[in-house]
DNA sequence: CTGGATCCGGGACGATACTG
DNA sequence: CAGTATCGTCCCGGATCCAG
């Protein structure tokens, strides 16, 4: 709890709020989160964190990341202010992205989540291989169809 | 930086093993982060984190919600072993589910993020309106096909 | 080199109807 | 109440080609 319970709380009003509310949503966590949430953005943020880049650099250091999605994530970035796009008119061009302050500010709180990731994900393994072999009461159903990484299971 | 750069390194280094393999992707940080990314996730913990509560109370706080998604999301999150699940076999039956230890202690590191997102959204929003409003140099294109959120812009 | 435009498949997600 | 099954839609995102 402590520090989380807070903010937790400011989050649920929202949230509330806006299921009351007929907009969409207007929740700005939801939103934001949203935009950490997609596939790419934290990668680029991450690799932007050591030092201003340029786009082939940034897609090479992604690689399996389209130009298209490169292009169009980093557009969102620089429209959330996220980071800066500086164009360098030399022939043929350069583009140089780099971290705003703002994004910068980013960088701490994605940390966290990223430490608890990486220490976690051994448990969350081991909660799945758990959770995929014994299905507790119900063999054949269930664990088949789990959206994501899911082993396609050996039932079929 | 500080506490951030050593998270992001390693970070970075998975990242990188990743792009050399043949493996789709291995990165524990990418996999787990894509739970967390996820539409009701998080929404999911957070109803959680004040107390327990069956499957009508979290449809009911989060109610945007379907309940096939709910279903899909709840049982995700128990197979990563996030919440657990306890069935009391009454009439008609109740189901409860609460956070798990593992769960609990995603509880503070998404809470750093929901509060970076609570005070930046004013920046970001307001970076979104001088984006939008300001392509710089290219009146028609640019600002019009952003992905989400984006004002369909009066251009057409 | 740094993108933009277009086509297209697949998966996420919602709506609805049904079950125990 | 707590789900399940099925269908349909939308849009993310990859592949490819084009442009400055």
């Amino acid at each position: 709890m402590s520090t989380a319970s807070s903010a937790i709380e400011r989050f649920s009003r929202y949230q509330s709020e806006d299921a009351q509310s007929e907009q969409p949503v207007c929740c700005p966590v939801r939103d934001v989160l949203d935009r950490i949430g997609d596939k790419w953005s934290i990668l680029m943020i991450m690799t932007l964190a050591s030092r201003s880049q340029r786009f082939s650099e940034l897609h090479r250091a992604v690689r399996d990341i389209s130009k298209r999605m490169l292009t169009q994530t980093l557009r969102d970035l620089e429209r959330d202010g996220l980071i800066t796009r500086h164009v360098y008119p030399t022939t043929p061009p350069s583009v140089e992205y780099r971290l705003s302050p703002l994004g910068r500010s980013l960088l701490d709180p994605m940390a966290s989540l990223i430490v608890w990731a990486d220490r976690s994900s051994g448990e969350i393994h081991a909660a799945r291989a758990r959770f995929d072999g014994s299905p507790t009461d119900v063999p054949q159903s269930r664990a088949v169809k789990t959206r994501k990484t899911g082993v396609p299971a050996a039932t079929g």
